[in-house]
Parts: structure tokens; C-alpha cells; sequence
DNA sequence: AAGACGTGCAACCGCGCTCTT
DNA sequence: GAAGAGCGCGGTTGCACGTCT
């Protein structure tokens, strides 16, 4: 794994933003020799990153496929109701939600997850201010510890609405098989947020 | 004009999954 | 079948830039 950030060979590993200079080594080589296995890729290539690195800046934003500039109003829609199909799983914690970028983004070409993760976020952040109330009051805390509806950090404030539906009998879905009935009642709350989204742009 | 504050984005981190040996 | 290595994903952070006071 790469949680041993310095093996024997490489002791210093570049972190931060790429220079110019990075980002022609790496595109060059990729145009040469294609994608491969990153981890070589990076040492092949001479550059003093990680394989992770490389494979994140290809991905995000060196890809020659990639559309920059602006989200455009389609893909907003787009966004928002992929969002409501497939945004929400019960993947790794029970009660906390996990959305799926990288399937939202597979649906919108030259989009990086990485991309549209940092669109709806913000987004999010904007609309969780203008509603702060209801943001503010919809999350309880047990005695016991336990939360209802379990946020972890930073981001949660956006995510700390809690369907109804989950609150109390959350055990019986984990491993991320989620009954129709529960994603059903789980995007009325979703549907409300595009459609609140949509007006008040 | 300058400092404070807010926003957007690039990059890193940690974790889990998959593939290979 | 077990262990290790690599990859992919979502969450988080830090910085640069723009706007406001």
C-alpha cells in the first residue's frame, strides 16, 4: 500500500500542486506508453510522486477528454437527478450517507466524480445556509450515544437531514442492499432539495 | 486601499475492494 | 485460502482568488 509513504528506494516524494514541467512528463509519457500500473508509471515517467498522485492528476485534470469551464444547466439537471436515482447508498456505515460520484460522473462525459463532488458540495453548502433551521434542528442525539442520524465532520451540516425511515430500524440493510420501499421515501426528501435547488436558481 | 470573509477547486488521506502471487 | 500490492472512491483540507465592508 502507499501508507508507508517512503519505501527504500524514493525518500522524497513530491507533494502539493504540480508544476508545468510535472504535468508534460506525465502527459507525455501516458501519450507514449498509456496508462499502466501508476505506481511504475510514476518511477518510469522520473517523476517524484506517488502513483496515486499521478493517477489523480491524470484523471482530474490533465485527461484530454475532460470538459473544464462551467457545469452547464444540463448537466445540473442531470447531476440532480442522478443524484436522486443513484446519489444515496447505505455503503460502509449505516447511518451515513454515501454518495456515488463516480457513477453520477460516468453519466456526464469529460466530468470528473472529483468534479461534480465539489459542485454538489458546494451547492449544498449554499442551500444549507439558506435553510439552516431545518438543517439545524433535523439531527437528534441519543443519550446513549448513539445518534440517529450520525454525522462525522465538516460536511455533515449538509447531510444532516435524516429520513424519517431510517431513524430507529436502520440494522436490517447493511452491505449496501437497500429495499426499494426505503430508497422510495429516502428521494421525496431528495426531490424536495432538487426541486427547492431548481426554483431558487 | 486594505483587511476580513466567502467560495471554488486541486490535491491529499484513509479505507475498502480487487487482483495477483 | 491467505497475504500483499495496487487501484478506486469518498471525505477532507488548504490555498488562491473574488467579493464585501
Amino acid at each position: 500500500m502507499d501508507k508507508s509513504p517512503c519505501n527504500s528506494q524514493d525518500v522524497e516524494v513530491r507533494k502539493g500542486p504540480w508544476t508545468l514541467e510535472e504535468d508534460l512528463i506525465l502527459t507525455n509519457y501516458i501519450a507514449n506508453h498509456g496508462e499502466g500500473v501508476w505506481n511504475s508509471l510514476a518511477k518510469a515517467a522520473g517523476l517524484k510522486r506517488t502513483g496515486k498522485s499521478c493517477r489523480l492528476r491524470w484523471l482530474n485534470y490533465l485527461r484530454p477528454d475532460l470538459r473544464r469551464g462551467n457545469i452547464t444547466p444540463e448537466e445540473q439537471l442531470l447531476i440532480m437527478e442522478l443524484h436522486a436515482k443513484l446519489g444515496n447508498s447505505i455503503k460502509k456505515y449505516i447511518h451515513i450517507y454515501i454518495y456515488v460520484w463516480s457513477k453520477i460522473a460516468k453519466h456526464l462525459p469529460g466530468r470528473t466524480d472529483n468534479e461534480i463532488k465539489n459542485y454538489w458540495r458546494t451547492r449544498i453548502k449554499k442551500h444549507t445556509k439558506q435553510t439552516e433551521p431545518f438543517a439545524a434542528g433535523s439531527s437528534e442525539t441519543n443519550e446513549d450515544g448513539s445518534s440517529t442520524c450520525q454525522v462525522s465532520s465538516a460536511t455533515d451540516q449538509m447531510e444532516a437531514y435524516c429520513p424519517p425511515l431510517y431513524q430507529g430500524d436502520v440494522g436490517a440493510f447493511s452491505g449496501g442492499n437497500i429495499p426499494q420501499e426505503l430508497n422510495e421515501n429516502y428521494w421525496s426528501m431528495d426531490d424536495l432539495w432538487s426541486m427547492q435547488l431548481l426554483n431558487g436558481d
